[in-house]
DNA sequence: ATGTGATCATTT
DNA sequence: AAATGATCACAT
């Protein structure tokens, strides 16, 4: 693929970002000269390093943010055409040692969500991977109440993993955010504590912002727009 | 094995 | 239809 250069500031990444708006996934690709596949059965993250590589981000899978200039980062919203979240949106693995003190100020998942580029895609599976359509990005950090609701989930969840009690977290904790498996496939395993304070191995979780959120994101910017 | 990019696919 | 668990590819 052609090489797009790195946006120097946070107006020019946001300008750029918008004028994908209207252009298809398969327009996009053939302008840096990237393959479509057929479907994302085999290619889940497609969608976005393919956003990232026509933006510029800094390629490669290094735990920073993906403008680290901008402190930025970039996430693509599969959105159906009446402009609802079709996923919940990863945000990062859970960390489930070493949590003793752990306070939301200082956690990755807090750094992560602190400016995001957040660029929505019509992105129904019935449509061909080239013919998705962009929709109109927007830049976001959360507002105090939007950080409230997340540092209220994080704080649950975060309590029920350091008192060991991971296994029994399900999708209803956490109104806005959620923990769920995040690995290679069922078998995979990570350290964690049971109740007793003693190690066992479990499957490695992720954080998810469940798509109540990320609909009040849209409907926001769309309000202003 | 972990982290980044997520969506798939089955269950409820 | 929504929710939850499972899974795929690639880099480090």
């Amino acid at each position: 693929m052609t090489k797009p250069k790195i946006p120097k500031s946070e107006a020019e990444l946001l300008n750029r970002a918008q004028n994908l708006a209207g252009m298809t996934l398969g327009e996009i690709a053939a302008s840096i000269n990237v393959v479509v596949p057929k479907d994302l059965k085999r290619e889940k993250g497609w969608i976005g390093l393919l956003l990232e590589q026509v933006l510029g981000a800094s390629a490669g899978s290094r735990p920073e943010p993906d403008f680290p200039h901008l402190g930025i980062e970039l996430k693509s919203l599969p959105i159906n055409a009446q402009g609802k979240p079709l996923e919940t949106t990863f945000i990062c693995v859970a960390p489930l040692t070493g949590l003793v003190g752990a306070q939301w100020q200082t956690s990755h998942i807090r750094n992560k969500l602190a400016r995001v580029l957040w660029i929505p895609v019509i992105s129904e599976r019935t449509i061909p991977v080239a013919d998705r359509m962009v929709g109109s990005a927007f830049i976001w950090s959360p507002s105090a109440e939007e950080e409230q609701l997340l540092a209220l989930d994080w704080q649950e969840l975060t309590d029920m993993i350091v008192l060991g009690h991971v296994e029994n977290i399900h999708g209803k904790h956490g109104q806005v955010l959620q923990l769920r498996p995040k690995g290679a496939n069922s078998q995979a395993k990570t350290q964690a504590y049971n109740r007793h304070g003693q190690p066992f191995m479990t499957l490695p979780r992720g954080f998810y912002l469940k798509t109540n959120f990320t609909q009040a994101l849209l409907n926001k910017h769309l309000r202003i727009n």
